[in-house]
DNA sequence: CTGAAAGCGCTAACAT
DNA sequence: ATGTTAGCGCTTTCAG
């Protein structure tokens, strides 16, 4: 009664294995696994020692199979390598393995097409949840063809979720976690502007990306409410890499535009902001304020310290695995909007 | 000839509906979604018609159950956020994808107990590599564990993958992938004795972890090849978080040892150091002389822009994925160990 | 409490 | 080039 010997050679130990050894049938022996079956206390010491003995694992996909529950949340990315999303990983992996559940993730760099080619694949791996993070493609294009997944997917008994990404529509089958996006800027350009900074630049408007326009319209709300007209050509459209920020932050300068402030769409931009006004022997915050956007660790290393707004990173991922895989249960709404907040550091001052 | 409803309520289509819509019987559809086989390409055509229309997708856990490859990889790390981490997983999820390999990802938190649950829940989904991370526990009783995996999932036809962490012994089957993690410390500490450092603290040794402890000896190294005897009293244990790096320059400043230069066990540790430094009004690198390990972007960011050792994260994930995947074509070696290289940038000086 | 029987969706011989 | 026949390893009725 050794284990069988697979079609590709490999020898695996099987459930049958366990069961000719301890000499039980073999749905004695899921019974005992599963445990969710009244078993005689000696058969499970039985099967048990076998188990052990054959050093036996279950196969996920047996498994996956026969029952209907496949039990791994699959995580969609841009860049696991920016904190913005590593941190999102971490909530959504912490959740998942509370929930019992594997986690798959994929990254797409940013591109639309492999988005969808990823979607695809997680649905033929039966996921509990698909999470997509961070700004989604606005063309109308992709927008249906999410749609369309997100149908697919409430069809096979899974779940589409946007995190930090806006909702598809009304009647789309999707979770959706999101962050005060535009609440943030709004509050954050506020704090400058009560500070009688009224020459604010902002740097990375990526067009096309949702995050970056959510992040403009609050810029420009707060600069209604504080009744003063925004300078078009202070807005600059880019990607948000560092580069970006200090390029944009060199033009500027040499431009001469008397601006008190500037407003970078995302953190990692504002280092680069910061590295450029120290090029320039701009200090900050007496002669130049800088805020940022999402609050990521690094923060606290700049020079100064960056003011900025804050994510609930770990909160938005934790909160996307919990409501879709407890979206059957009473009281578990399918759309949230958590809170964002604007951390004060060093590198705001009024204007000179 | 609708779509079967299941078990669990939901409908999903499956290939036996394809096959029905479009007339012909099961394996031919199989066949034409495989593409290895010949196929008449009327027939291919009528069963993408039927797929498009039904809109299918396989399920892949019915074809790893059929089949023998799962085209999974999984990768286990302490942290998904932390940088040195998220980098290495860039590159294994990177050529994961490039091989056909969908990436499944665990974290442990640094829990001993966790990896080894991780592992074996690996083993359930039949991954066709599993990668380990950073350094590993050195208690001999995990040490064994995981020898033991390793032969577990080499009968199973998968692979262990040591990324980044020591090999488990000469006829353990797995694939080992290292940096020079010693040789990048005696390096880097060469440079500063070089440079007329006699008193130099080393920061961050973690007991149990390979990693500080490889570390600490290329420190040690460099001060024999200089004929320098280090001061024991200068190697401070701790953590590899940014507090550790603070908290015990204060306590050295405080002491009045007449260090010259300090090496931090991580880029992270070093962060922590500068703060320190900046709080005690020490200049960097007149006063004093820092140094990091790892690479990671923060070091751009610090000021001034940190002396660190490179690791080759990506290099490592790909190369990782890569050499388990191609384990059995020849001229594929089974260990092999990365260079790494101190990058110089603006914190070394030599002393006062 | 336990076993026998059926089937999840797919692929891989084996025929034709 | 296509259809037929067997499973892959597991769970889940249904009997006893």
């Amino acid at each position: 009664m050794a284990q069988r010997v697979a079609r590709n050679g490999r020898k695996r130990t099987t459930i049958t294995d366990v069961a000719e050894r301890a000499g039980v049938s073999v749905p004695t022996v899921s019974r005992v696994v599963a445990g969710n079956y009244p078993v005689a206390a000696a058969t499970r010491a039985k099967v048990m020692r076998a188990i052990r003995e054959l050093d036996y694992v279950a196969n996920a996909h047996a498994r996956a199979l026969a029952g209907a529950t496949t039990k791994t949340v699959a995580f969609v990315v841009h860049d696991i390598t920016a904190p913005f999303f590593a941190h999102i990983a971490q909530g959504v992996e912490e959740q998942a393995r509370t929930e019992g559940r594997t986690c798959l993730v994929c990254t797409t760099q940013g591109d639309p097409a492999r988005e969808l080619a990823v979607v695809e694949q997680m649905r033929e791996q039966h996921a509990d949840a698909v999470i997509l993070v961070g700004g989604g493609s606005e063309l109308e294009e992709n927008r249906q063809r999410m749609i369309h997944f997100a149908h697919a997917l409430d069809e096979a008994g899974s779940r589409l979720v946007l995190c930090g990404r806006p909702a598809l529509g009304a009647n789309v089958p999707a979770t959706v976690v999101e962050y005060d996006n535009e609440g943030g800027a709004f509050a954050i350009t506020s704090h400058l502007l009560s500070l009688g900074h009224r020459r604010i630049a902002f740097l990375g408007l990526e067009e096309g990306f949702t995050t970056s326009v959510e992040r403009l319209h609050g810029y420009q709300r707060a600069h209604e409410t504080f009744r003063v007209d925004p300078d078009p050509t202070l807005v600059r459209a880019g990607s948000f890499f560092r580069s970006f920020g200090y390029e944009a932050t060199r033009e500027l300068l040499a431009e001469q535009r008397d601006v008190t402030a500037i407003f970078a769409a995302t953190d990692i931009v504002a280092a680069g902001v910061l590295h450029a006004l120290r090029d320039g022997g701009v200090q900050v915050p007496a002669d130049m304020s800088v805020v940022g956007y999402d609050d990521i660790p690094l923060t606290m290393e700049l020079t100064p310290p960056l003011t900025t707004v804050h994510i609930p990173h770990d909160e938005l991922g934790r909160t996307a695995v919990r409501m879709a895989l407890h979206r059957h249960e009473e009281a578990v709404p399918q759309h949230v909007v958590l809170g964002t907040h604007t951390v004060v550091r060093d590198s705001v001052a009024p204007p000179r």
